[in-house]
DNA sequence: CAGTGGTCTAGACCACGAA
DNA sequence: TCGTGGTCTAGACCACTGC
């Protein structure tokens, strides 16, 4: 069996029993952290949980949490009878729960957009059906153009309950929606998305300044909030040499 | 407050507490299939877990992780203070660790496999990267044609490493690469997924039947065995008119 | 056999939201 | 003030692995 590695201690001294953020989350942090910058090289054998607790004066539990967040992101394999490695491999981001326009601002780009119809109109059948109203119910009805360093990236058609219709074009342009989202009051707590492909319409082509007809990635999405009510429907269109979705699975 | 929704008894009649299948698994497969099956309607909210326990004759951290599995899956939204309610709006499906194989036959479909190339070679550049091996060493280079009812639907290339030579050419058009790698003791438990899209080429055209230049959506892949051992390196384009990708994010 | 992670219990205290 | 979920502890038994 391979030998187990010994986590550097001074990686832990760090944890604070009186913080407000939870022990098993600043460990998972910590741990995740040194995993990335490979102060625990990867395929290592990690000590077993029981002495980890017991040097860290944590109880089992809390241990077995922190590790199973790490388990679940792909960055630990664990097995009955063997222990705790960390994956062998390059660690990639994964897709979040979080806003393309987020996304940019943290891969050092800086985006823009433009708000290219804003209207307040009625549910046709597909909103309906995704935002869980009535057809004909009152929406807004939003299509922007997000840029990526002045580049355009990405059509985003979105459709909204009547109760963000105080959202201004103005805001828009300056922040992404789920910011404006969750001044209001409204976080999202859970997405259905589909990711597909399709060619290039001419008005999307003008836009993206690429040519009618070539392919687009393509992602609708319906988002809730933490009642779990339907919130945000959208249908959105990205350039394909300019961005692509990155995700982890993991058997459980 | 919404009043909480008395979950039917007789739902639970099934737990087995002799059955070597864990407690909090028994709970929350029962009670995704009530959701799924709308015998728990949605938006309704739920008993709370203590008095659940109790009823069930379960301690609150198993009946916790039942639900929890259930919020990791967008069908529960929990908040403090208030309790826990179903998710409004259609339950769809995951991308999860399962292949293309699997995916058709329980979507029924009938999958086959056409063998396009099958050859002994040498790790390139990329593929020594992604499977942590050197540069030159020997390799499996697969190309199959994925059909879903006879109609060509996906082009799977993939880069395996040297111990799975003995993988013959009419067990590939029997199975699907996941189920082989199994029946030889290795079971994939984590892989990196990027999804995007392109044009099809003349050759990629021709074995899809789609013109030349037509959107294709694409997927690269990592995959590792549970000992966190990359064993798997794939390039697959599919026909989007055919074939796209659901996900279920949840912010945690 | 000894060591590992997987499951489960019984209870405690706390933070948040609503009334 | 009360009920809710969020966190944490201390311990138990089991299943699987390798020696």
């Amino acid at each position: 069996m391979q030998p187990e590695y010994p986590l550097p201690v001074d990686l832990f001294d760090t944890l604070d029993k009186a913080s407000p953020i939870p022990l098993y989350y600043q460990l998972a942090t910590a741990l995740e952290q040194a995993i990335r910058d490979e102060r625990v090289p990867p395929g290592s054998r990690l000590e077993n949980e029981i002495s980890l607790g017991n040097r860290l004066g944590l109880s089992r539990p809390t241990v077995r949490r922190a590790l199973q967040e790490l388990v679940d992101k792909g960055l630990l394999v664990r097995r009955r009878g063997i222990g705790t490695q960390v994956v062998h491999g390059r660690v990639t981001r994964n897709v979040e729960l979080t806003s393309l326009y987020e996304d940019l601002g943290q891969s050092g780009q800086t985006p823009t957009t433009r708000v290219i119809a804003y209207e307040l109109g009625t549910a046709d059948d597909t909103a309906a059906t995704e935002l869980g109203v009535a057809v004909g119910a009152p929406v807004l009805h939003l299509t922007r153009l997000r840029c990526a360093d002045g580049v355009p990236l990405a059509v985003l058609e979105n459709t909204l309950p009547e109760d963000f219709t105080d959202i201004t074009r103005e805001e828009l342009e300056a922040r992404g929606l789920y910011q404006l989202m969750k001044a209001r009051g409204v976080s999202i707590r859970v997405a259905n998305q589909r990711i597909g492909a399709r060619a290039a319409s001419a008005v999307e082509g003008e836009l993206l300044e690429i040519r009618k007809g070539s392919p687009l990635l393509t992602m609708s999405r319906t988002a809730f909030d933490n009642s779990g009510r339907a919130v945000e429907y959208g249908q959105h269109v990205y350039r394909p040499d300019l961005y692509s979705f990155e995700l982890t699975l993991v058997d459980r």
